[in-house]
DNA sequence: GTCTATACAGAGATAGAC
DNA sequence: GTCTATCTCTGTATAGAC
């Protein structure tokens, strides 16, 4: 996802199958499609080349306006960034808790874990290119909106660990570390923003199944 | 380790406890005490605020010069990107091909694993600060540093790929994707560097111990 | 080798017409 | 809401003195 020349032009971006993902689904739907088309435009340009290498030209290039015109819609580049990075660390959040992501069979505290950690894995996944924004960006935020994101994270940490302590006290997992181990099963999701494609050999669920079956691992009971 | 603040002062990233490790370490012997430095200060602007956040003079604040003073040992604000990433990248691949980090006793396929996995978090650990410039700011980079990088890169993966693939062949581990699992290791120890400090709860060697284990899980044989 | 001063380019944001 | 034109500031890199 490194530059690779001086410059892409907006079209190289939009173009390349590295960047392709769906974060064109994050947005909230009361917004008109020009600021959703902006948001899609610096969401490619964020992961390509990070928040301070991408230019408001480049953004609005990415949907065929002039640079003024992205002020109509957004007060500052920064809050562009604010907005991609709020919408993904809630949707993600949103999407874990969702019971429609647990598994239709078995209630335990492994087939729990599996769910989350397949869904978090696959919602990464497919949208690989806003969630390397998420991941990676956080330093362009100014401190305010920075630690409104760090609330979020922490929700969605505490989320997991609890997940994993509730199998270790029922005695479904052994006695590990909990909080060691559930950052480990976060790393491999949160990890895989800065290699995977969509058009690679896993699809976002095969990968989601694979992760969630090392999570299982980590936490296996002797015996 | 995202800006906390409009503008941080040299002086304040030497001292943040977040932003201490062992890359003074890092530089060839024969440079002059400046450019390492310089460089050491440019790891810890880089990693706090990103590589096009960062200024010329940011870095030789943090050596108390003047930023013209930085041109006379480098020729441009990306050679020095340059010399951190290639020097971080080459260690690392040094430190865990020798064979003082592997393990006195045992020669197995797992305790050979053990060691590895290991020594590339411990590196990983120590070197966090710049570390986590090797790993995230190589959209730095030109393209021609970059591929020179990814050389290197596709060496050090090859490694591990290889230390897996020996003890699923000798039947030490079970018959797992060789790919995927090595992926996984090494994305473990090189997502700490989003959040790793050496004044946190674990100490570099214990990290490398708990990950290492958590490979050896990956890889059981069934049984 | 380091400094002060500065040339030059690029980028965020705004003004005002349509 | 979009455009062209531009203001203003910042940052890389250089010139030239010491």
């Amino acid at each position: 996802m490194a530059r690779r020349q001086a410059r892409y032009t907006a079209q190289d971006l939009a173009d390349d199958p590295r960047l392709q993902d769906h974060s064109p689904d994050l947005w909230r739907a009361d917004l008109a499609a020009v600021p959703r088309g902006l948001l899609t435009s610096a969401v490619r340009c964020f992961a390509a080349n990070g928040f301070h290498a991408t230019t408001t030209r480049d953004i609005a290039e990415g949907v065929g306006l002039s640079p003024a015109a992205l002020y109509v819609h957004f007060p500052s580049k920064e809050l562009v960034l604010f907005e991609i990075i709020r919408a993904g660390h809630e949707r993600v959040l949103e999407y874990v808790r969702d019971p429609a992501v647990l598994p239709a069979h078995g209630d335990g505290s492994a087939d729990r874990l599996r769910a989350v950690i397949a869904g978090y894995t696959v919602w990464h996944a497919r949208h690989h290119v806003a969630a390397r924004v998420c991941q990676l960006e956080l330093a362009g935020l100014t401190a305010e909106h920075y630690d409104e994101i760090l609330e979020v994270r922490h929700r969605t940490n505490a989320f997991f660990r609890d997940t994993v302590a509730r199998g270790v006290a029922d005695g479904s997992f052994a006695q590990v570390d909990v909080k060691r181990v559930t950052r480990a099963m976060l790393s491999l999701s949160i990890d895989l923003v800065r290699w995977y494609r969509l058009d690679g050999s896993d699809s976002p669920e095969q990968l989601g199944e694979f992760y969630a079956a090392l999570a299982i691992r980590m936490v296996a009971p002797p015996g």
